[in-house]
DNA sequence: CAGACAACTGCAATTTAATTGCATATACTA
DNA sequence: TAGTATATGCAATTAAATTGCAGTTGTCTG
């Protein structure tokens, strides 16, 4: 994951710099995987009321800044979008991996393969999700934290 | 879409026989686009409670009767599954379609390829979804009922 | 650098979704 | 058809998300 300048985001995309924003940001570079809703609350929920953090994610979707993957529980996660993605078109065409064990996603560096459509059925854009046991729990057997 | 019979499906389960259960199949087989939770839940609302209705789609995707498609905004949608899945795996593994215009799901003939996971990644099961728009309101531009 | 405007944040209140416990009703078995 | 296990419905609870509004904070302009 490239490193990323919080600032420099907001400012690209035309957002009033606050701490709440680049906090959010800092807490989502901060680890290769993506993050929950919950996840982000409980880490920031002293620092930024529960709403802004629903504004916050929201803003950064419609902007895309970040790309959200909703899990099997139909939780969202946040993740950075690549450098390409802008407000009207994201391009986070690559595979996710949600682990079952430690229910970490992962985006892969992998595209997902194009697929033909029916007659008749138009895709705009795609979503790949692959679900099982991740690197580190392969390795060793781990519970959630 | 196959024609199913919902007492042949309860009895192969070891599931009671009753008339809320049979409802809730034959809502889910009416059509061939899978159905929210929150629709039936306004189909059935007068004839089945809430819970009940919860639990028993719960108990059907335990079985491999049903399975739960999310879609974006992570609300759950229902299909009766192939014959071939069971209690302990579910052969979903087809491409669905999410409709951005009427917000139908559905089941598509297509199975999704193979991805080659990377090392130390290892993938039980692979969800995809298509999101765009359908052959219905390709033909003719309508809204959501 | 100060003032003004627009936008963001936090709080309170509300709405909506999902879960749990328990009493009653219903299916299946012998 | 009586007995038992299980399913249902209701009430209450818990959790998640949204809305409105007052007060605060950034940014722009003079």
């Amino acid at each position: 994951m490239t490193k990323i300048n919080p600032v420099n985001i907001l400012k690209e995309h035309d957002l009033k710099h606050t701490k709440q924003r680049v906090r959010v940001l800092e807490e989502i570079s901060m680890d290769e995987v993506a993050i929950s809703q919950p996840e982000l609350e409980k880490k920031l929920g002293k620092e930024i009321d529960r709403v802004t953090l629903y504004r916050i994610l929201n803003t950064y979707e419609d902007k895309g800044i970040l790309h959200r993957i909703m899990d099997m529980n139909g939780t969202a996660n946040y993740a950075i979008c690549s450098s390409s993605c802008s407000e009207h078109h994201h391009h986070d065409e690559h595979v996710h991996f949600n682990c079952t064990s430690c229910f970490k996603i992962y985006c892969l560096e992998v595209r997902i393969p194009k697929i033909k459509m029916p007659d008749g059925f138009t895709a705009k854009t795609m979503s790949t999700t692959a679900y099982g046991t991740c690197e580190k729990c392969n390795a060793n057997p781990v519970k959630p934290d």
